[in-house]
RNA sequence: GCGCCCGUAGCUCAGCGGAUUAGAGUAUUGGCCUCCGAAGCCAAGGGUCGUGGGUUCGAAUCCCGCCGGGCGCGCCA
């Protein structure tokens, strides 16, 4: 252990217990400065449990732990201080506070990556668009958003796999190729014979002009155009930068008889019924508002059997943790697919799978919301934002908010090269350093001897403090499935960066403190390269 | 009607397992390039944290009501 706020917590979180009390030790970063590096509210929390003035405790805690603080390294007798109602405060040694730089240098591009590998299995689905027409923005706001919570997975040393499932069955794809039939025999949407919702995009003529064979043939126009569709989805998402390692296909489930199994297991339980013709399932013992149908009076299974039946695979597959990407209008189906595998009775976790649900994006521009897009007619697409602004700043853009949120994409402020764009900021520091260190032209490997104590300033401080900060900030993300805590601390370290090039001068005549501030710079560069991969943005050496 | 989510500066948003003076960006205003990239920096103004109660020594943060917005409540997927 050698993290001095982890050193800090166990020395406090030992006092506590000797004093036969519970409370957990939280520590944070004061606000402002005086109140040293870190702090802790333990004492005010402990008042209530021991019944004693939040101040005693903290001034005993003081004097208890000062001793053990002094011993490992991390701090001062001064350093130790109790301000307002009973805070307690810890100022470190300067020079612990540098340690980070090294670290950052040494490690690489593994900063930030948990140390401990660990083996478990777990999958992110996002994604998962039907072969019916082009990505539409909400997936894209579903692939920048998925592959960065898996990236964030990947750094905390789990072993990931990114999957898409879609429906390459069923009736949308039926309706797809009633669409496609009809464009080839020269109707278009709203003529008189047009198939009944059929999909009136531009998109929807391409695949009827390529289609070479006989139109009347629905299977082969079916073919034809799921696999015309899945071409070209699959182009977007490498232009996007997003790579799936498995294409999971809803009509297997069917041919493999995994549907099927579901319906008799839940059957061999008892879990289902005959009513009105239907088969249901008891929903209702596991907290659902009413049973569900399962088969229709038709015969054919409701859309949920199957997504049952495709998260049993997951889990049968051997996924310990699963967070589906979806967006909130299909929060419905959280719970259906939670009760369809708790009544499978397979020792399924409750509360199995995670979600991660985003609420739908709004694309605005010229002041204007935009609703359609030439090529798909009712809806944005991904490939329009990507002509728009480019990858790097969809990409960013898309996950700096919170998936909850509603979110506003501004193609104005994305296209604008300048100060207003967060991406071309974030990117801009890291070119910055670049330019310094070609400029400096020396070895990168003599950074690791720097007399890193040469950094003295504050902003110097207050840098280190943020590099040292990225690997917890990395993890706290992974486990949040929150990449946009990410993409805040990457824009809050370009700021400190820009903060320092301007007010410090880094290749100074004092080779010392040049080495020592090269160092620093190399470690911010590190990081920032590091923390924009994560969220699949591109970090350039020159722009 | 019921369920879930959201309501923080003009605008777009962080913070919300309570705590020492509410934060960014943008917009507005005023400064900074004989000097490592001005795609940058520095500074100023701007908020009763939707609203009314409650819990607490202490609430943007927890609980309840109300108002406003989104989504969902199919033998559609």
């Amino acid at each position: 252990m050698s993290d001095p706020k982890d050193i800090l917590r166990s020395i406090l979180q030992e006092e506590i217990r000797k004093l036969g009390a519970s409370s957990e030790v939280h520590l944070e970063r004061p606000r402002n400065p005086e109140h040293g590096d870190w702090s802790t509210n333990v004492a005010l929390q402990l008042a209530k449990e021991l019944k004693r003035k939040p101040r005693d405790i903290a001034e005993h805690l003081k004097t208890a732990t000062t001793d053990a603080l002094v011993e490992s390294g991390i701090t001062t007798p001064a350093g130790v201080s109790i301000a307002g109602p009973g805070f307690y405060n810890v100022k470190l040694n300067p020079l612990i506070k540098l340690r980070p730089i090294l670290e950052a240098l040494e490690r690489g591009k593994d900063y930030g990556q948990a140390l401990a590998s660990s083996d478990e299995k777990v999958q992110v689905e996002f994604v998962s668009a039907n072969p019916t027409g082009p990505l539409h923005v909400g997936h894209g706001r579903q692939a920048a958003l998925g592959d960065a919570i898996a990236a964030l997975l990947e750094s905390q040393g789990h072993n990931v796999t990114r999957e898409f499932y879609y429906n390459d069955g069923g009736a949308q794809i039926d309706k797809l190729t009633r669409s496609v039939q009809a464009r080839a025999r020269g109707l278009r949407p709203g003529d008189t014979g047009w198939p009944e919702e059929g999909y009136a995009g531009e998109y929807i003529e391409d695949i009827a002009r390529e289609f070479k064979g006989n139109i009347e043939d629905a299977d082969a126009v079916r073919r034809f155009a799921v696999q015309y569709l899945r071409a070209e989805q699959d182009t977007d998402l490498r232009a996007f930068g997003v790579k799936f390692d498995v294409y999971y296909l809803e009509s297997s489930l069917y041919t493999e008889g995994k549907v099927d199994a579901v319906v008799k297991a839940w059957g061999a339980r008892g879990k289902t019924y005959e009513k009105e013709g239907a088969l249901w399932l008891r929903t209702t013992e596991y907290g659902d508002d009413k049973d569900r149908v399962v088969r229709k009076s038709d015969g054919s299974y409701t859309y949920f059997v199957p997504d049952v039946a495709y998260h049993l695979t997951k889990w049968q597959r051997g996924f310990e943790r699963v967070v589906d990407v979806q967006g909130t209008d299909h929060h419905s189906t959280v719970t259906r697919v939670r009760v369809g595998l708790q009544a499978l009775g397979a020792g399924i976790p409750d509360g199995w799978p995670d979600y991660v649900l985003h609420s739908l994006v709004k694309v605005m521009r010229g002041g204007q919301e935009v609703k359609v897009s030439k090529r798909a007619g009712s809806y944005v697409t991904v490939r329009d934002l990507i002509d728009w602004v480019g990858r790097d700043a969809v990409r960013f853009f898309l996950v700096s908010r919170k998936a909850d949120s509603e979110f506003v994409f501004d193609v104005d402020l994305a296209r604008e090269k300048s100060d207003e764009n967060p991406v071309y900021y974030v990117q801009y520091a890291h070119a910055r350093v670049c330019s310094v260190f070609a400029q400096w032209g020396g070895e990168a490997g003599a950074l690791a001897a720097a007399k890193l104590e040469r950094l003295s300033g504050e902003r110097e401080a207050a840098l280190a403090r943020l590099i040292a900060e990225f690997p917890e900030t990395v993890s706290t993300a992974a486990r949040e499935a929150a990449p946009h805590d990410i993409a805040f601390y990457l824009r809050e370290l370009a700021a400190q960066f820009h903060s320092y090039y301007n007010a410090e001068r880094i290749l100074v005549d004092d080779e010392e403190l040049r080495m020592a501030r090269l160092a620093l710079c190399a470690a911010v560069r590190q990081t920032l390269a590091n923390g924009l991969s994560l969220v699949g943005v591109s970090a350039p050496e020159k722009m």
